[in-house]
DNA sequence: CGCGGGGTTGATTGGATTCAATAGGCGTGG
DNA sequence: CCACGCCTATTGAATCCAATCAACCCCGCG
């Protein structure tokens, strides 16, 4: 595999994070040239925020996506207890508020370095005018998200831990792999502190790291330093008793 | 009260079932007079399921609407564990796939009889063109489904029993009040057995019922075959830590 | 009249949390 | 350059919330 060219199901994507983006959205409805090229100049560079950097409401005003790095949506209650509702990956759009011109009160945190991107929102709906390709995709995007939050629904509510997990793991795997960032060792970057894992998957800090070590027992994984590799896909699968059908992402150019 | 029309909000809502779920989605966004017409027209009767009974894909093909009844989405796995994914009551959009397109595979029951109505994706289609408040308010819906499943996903994640079962009732209450089915006692109809709130709330029975009975001790609600009252809908709203501006239901016109 | 579903209650079990203590990694500052 | 502190990961022990198991009641219904 070259440096700067990652295969992904048969065509070549480069690592740029916009070509990222564009490539992911055709993947949910195929787009036009002209339309990709549409969406290329649209796209502008925004903030690049560090880890653990809080963004705020006014940051997503327009249609923002996550170019490179992790971002969480969360929610804090009174009592401290933090509930992370969903994991950014890069190439996703941020927040959807902007479909109905709705300031969303999400809150959001960077857990490395990220760089944003942005496309102001009157010049979105331009282009989904334009692009009908574009609106329908974003929508796919849209409803994508949805079926990922319906399955955190279903991990927290009848999952065990193990299959909390490795259910997360699988789901990961399929996303980070739509956007060549699994390696070439089957391995992805996990930025996450197991802390972090359990705010999304409802478990405590302690059980996190327990059943990571159940998990790593099967050989299905290995984890290390912010790294997962997956060494028994389908073994991991079953565990988790994941389907990714759900993720409709068919890699269509 | 008259009994043919129920004060909501300081505007008169007619209980007929189409009025209602017009009056609800022009919560979202405002309706010019001949878009609602326009939706009336439009929409038409569609079957009417019994309790317990499925709805299967090919019904939801078009612009589904509960018209009246109550329907739950929910997910069977292998091991037999059930989890309801949403809750829909009357005035609800069943499904927003239309919207993208794609067939869902979402499983669906019904909790009791219900009437169901329809619009073709083909003619909603246009009406979303001809009147783009339409497709607004339709998209405003869509992103008040996302948050009601965020705040499940919290509850799941991180509240306690007696949280997540006055929260819900809090938000049932807040839902049923916009299209007119709170009764003069401030009580409604929940019609779940105490298992399908096990589902929900990713309870098991027998604990759903001990959890009843706490909040019943609190003096915030009554319950009983069916039927919930809400004696103390302030103190319910503290026990569950509840906030409805994500239900983002601006009573307008 | 017997049956099944829903609700209620008690006793027991168990998965996960909490508390607590240790070790390793990393950055900062003396 | 090393010491210190903080964060993360790991492990053991005790505790607890909720699940499971098991009965029983009530009621509508065939």
């Amino acid at each position: 595999v070259p440096t700067r060219l990652i295969s992904v199901s048969g065509t070549l994507l480069g690592n740029d994070p916009v070509e990222r983006f564009v490539h992911r959205l055709a993947m949910f409805e195929p787009l036009e040239p002209e339309a990709r090229d549409a969406l290329r100049r649209a796209l502008t560079r925004g903030p690049l925020t560090g880890a653990m950097q809080e963004l705020n409401g006014e940051a997503l005003q327009d249609v923002t996506i996550l170019l490179s790095g992790w971002l969480c949506h969360f929610r804090l209650l009174d009592n401290g207890r933090r509930q992370i509702t969903s994991i950014l990956v890069p190439g996703d759009i941020i927040d959807y508020g902007f479909l109905t011109s709705n300031s969303t009160e999400l809150q959001c945190v960077a857990t490395t370095p990220s760089q944003l991107g942005r496309i102001r929102s009157r010049q979105f709906a331009e282009l989904g005018v334009q692009f009908p390709s574009i609106m329908r995709a974003t929508l796919k995007a849209a409803a994508t998200e949805a079926a990922i939050g319906r399955e955190q629904i279903i991990s927290l509510g009848v999952r065990s831990a193990t299959e909390r997990l490795s259910h997360l793991l699988c789901e990961l795997w399929y996303r980070l792999s739509a956007v060549g960032l699994i390696n070439a060792e089957n391995s992805y970057d996990l930025p996450m502190t197991q802390a972090e894992l359990g705010a999304v998957l409802g478990l405590s800090t302690v059980h996190v790291n327990r059943t990571i070590q159940v998990l790593r027992k099967t050989g299905a994984i290995s984890m290390q330093s912010g790294k997962v590799w997956i060494s028994d896909l389908k073994k991991l699968t079953s565990l988790a008793g994941f389907d990714p059908s759900y993720l409709s992402a068919t890699p269509s150019n």
